[in-house]
DNA sequence: CCCCGATGCTACCGGCGGGTATCCTTTCCT
DNA sequence: AGGAAAGGATACCCGCCGGTAGCATCGGGG
């Protein structure tokens, strides 16, 4: 029981410190940010972080690998789910949209800081990267085959289609124009005319 | 005479320090650079780069600025040239890719770095980022007019072509399996599909 | 042949920041 | 109530790196 409370709280102080350390490197980078900038922010000191994580680097990997993670998982659970290629094509790129505006900065972060990570880190994610390819690529294939559609090289179109959404977080603002449903229904609809569909 | 030799030989020395920077904080990103680093790799010393540019930060400028105008110069050119927006559209999308995978690396440093470059500079890199996007909305704009075009939202179909296209500095291969024409070629159907053209 | 200017090097500084050794406080169990 | 252990703070270290002051060297003109 105490325990149990004692796992919560812990996960609850490491969860606050991965919120403000993704905070702080969006606004001012990865080495622009000191660990006594985050402990400040939380009303700590530098030595709590270290309770927590080994070092800055680990900090970082913790706040990029799950968001890639959501992302390969948004694509792979669209593309294994019913329906018509277009249709998972469809759900598979507004999901994986909406993973990329949610959790904007931490992709912005992965993006920009990712020679700060660890070689092992680095390699794990890319595997998932390297899966999301794979998994969005044979989504295309299928599509293709069933006639519905039409692409010259599956490789090439998969990266545009991975690139024009990711690039969102480039550009997306939360108090923008447009609500989030809007630019994430607004891409996937651009990302299947890529495709060769009309919409 | 003598004053024209000196002049050039300045600036061929300043250019070895920006190509010698590029490939180093494109391989070890900016802040995993150091001076000492790229004065060794061009075989002479910090002091040296100092008679060149003022500090690290003005170095990271000088490398990313001339890409970003030529990008924009790119676009630009395309819109402003002769032929249907179809035809200028495809000119535009190609050449700007071309410029995206011929400069890769200092567009991926301006990607990562942006961050690290004084608040004067990012604001003149900005205005022309905003250009860009004018222009490309422009020209998609006359292409809806004409009746080429179909698209639902310009701006974000603007946001979503650049992204698209500026995405391939971190897929790109030289020595990949598609040449660098063909690559652009691909790109630019991809992106004329986007607004509903038939390809 | 000597002097002067240009050019680049040697040698240094100083602060910043990741990481740690140690001490203090609070809480809980007996 | 006493004591031990956990959780967190204070205070410190030290290496790295951007930036600079001053010296050496070399070539060209008088």
């Amino acid at each position: 029981m105490a325990e149990q409370m004692r796992e919560e709280i812990l996960a609850y102080k490491r969860d606050r410190i991965v919120q403000e350390a993704v905070k702080l490197f969006y606004e001012r980078g990865f080495t622009g940010t000191t660990l006594d900038d985050i402990a400040a922010e939380l009303g700590v000191t530098k030595p709590f972080i270290y309770t927590h994580f080994r070092s800055k680097v680990e900090l970082l990997a913790a706040l990029c690998q799950p968001t890639i993670e959501m992302s390969l998982e948004a694509v792979a659970n669209a593309a294994e789910s019913t329906g018509t290629p277009t249709e998972r094509l469809r759900r598979a790129m507004g999901d994986f949209a909406r993973v990329v505006l949610q959790r904007q900065a931490n992709i912005a972060i992965f993006f920009r800081e990712e020679k700060n990570l660890s070689p092992e880190a680095l390699a794990e994610i890319n595997t998932l990267r390297r899966k999301f390819d794979r998994v969005l690529s044979g989504l295309l294939r299928e599509g293709v085959s069933a006639g519905e559609f039409n692409i010259p090289d599956i490789s090439v179109a998969a990266l545009a289609l991975g690139g024009m959404i990711s690039w969102a977080y480039t550009w997306h603002r939360p108090e923008g124009r447009l609500a989030l449903d809007d630019v994430c229904a607004a891409l996937a609809d651009l990302a299947l005319r890529m495709t060769g569909v009309a919409v």
